[in-house]
DNA sequence: ATGAGTGCAAAGTGTTTGCAACTAT
DNA sequence: ATAGTTGCAAACACTTTGCACTCAT
């Protein structure tokens, strides 16, 4: 069993109603390793559900998402992006941006393990690691300063 | 000479027009210690300067931004927030962000020294921490664990 | 006087909401 | 049968852009 096929027993388990839109995201997901906004989600769930509507999509995460299947992650720039949860994935992972060609980048997840200790003795905060991007230069871009003319996709 | 003399002093040496909008944003944002959005300074520096367009601030933190003046930053969710550089400033600090409260709190400088070190060895991306605000549930959310009801400014 | 800065209107992203029609249970 | 989902249109929050006018230099 797959982990689209994964997240729809657990929805069924959930007593959450399994529906075309709902398989179609969990699959295109399930599918890829990379961090998809509801554009691209969109995108390639509209091949297997024609005629999806964006509205759905974005309710789909949404609901997805607080049913514990769905994880989502706040770049610096532009929309959020999605990907299907550890506990479907069997996977953990932390993400940092680069400033100048808005690339995702999966980073291990005991990265701020430390830091988020600190935190909580110090401020009582309780730190969410894998919510935010972490932002910066990757080693591409930062390998040629003289960089962000033209290729940047979302520059910050 | 306070930071926002320091702002419009330094316009001067860098050759840049001082206006009333430029000032007015430079005193704005040396008159608080807080993170404000374009929207608040909008505000604040209209009493300053009545009529102050919302385009004109935005065009105003860009340029006092691009010359190292003006820092911002990207909290996960909502408008980006503006301070004083730590060159008018003299104190530097990173960002976290309550998810259930929105509020933004300010952590030391160093919390994240060795990870961005870590970083930058084992991926050779390069770690601009102070850019992108860490989120999480501060103290006082925490504390309260039924919360989220009616109080949230902006929650994620 | 001249080029940078401003105000305004308009458009551009990314996202949410209200409501009627539909469908999974 | 019926409550939860969907599609659509519209609104929303935040930000950018084009252009004519003004003002700091």
């Amino acid at each position: 069993m797959d982990a689209a096929e994964a997240g729809v027993a657990r929805l069924r388990v959930l007593g959450e109603r399994v529906t075309p839109a709902r398989r179609a995201v969990l699959r295109v997901l399930a599918e890829t390793a990379d961090h998809l906004c509801v554009e691209d989600v969109l995108a390639r769930a509209d091949l297997i559900v024609p005629g999806l509507h964006r509205t759905t999509v974005y309710r789909a995460v949404e609901t997805l998402g607080e049913l514990g299947l769905v994880t989502h992650v706040h770049p610096a720039h532009g929309p959020v992006v999605y990907h299907l949860a550890a506990g479907l994935t069997g996977e953990t992972h932390l993400h940092v941006r680069c400033r100048r060609c808005g690339a995702i980048q999966d980073v291990p997840a005991d990265l701020l393990d430390e830091v988020a200790d600190r935190l909580a003795r110090t401020t009582g905060f309780q730190l969410q690691p894998d919510h935010a991007a972490l932002t910066g230069v990757c080693r591409t871009c930062g390998d040629r300063p003289n960089a962000g003319t033209g290729a940047a996709i979302r520059p910050a």
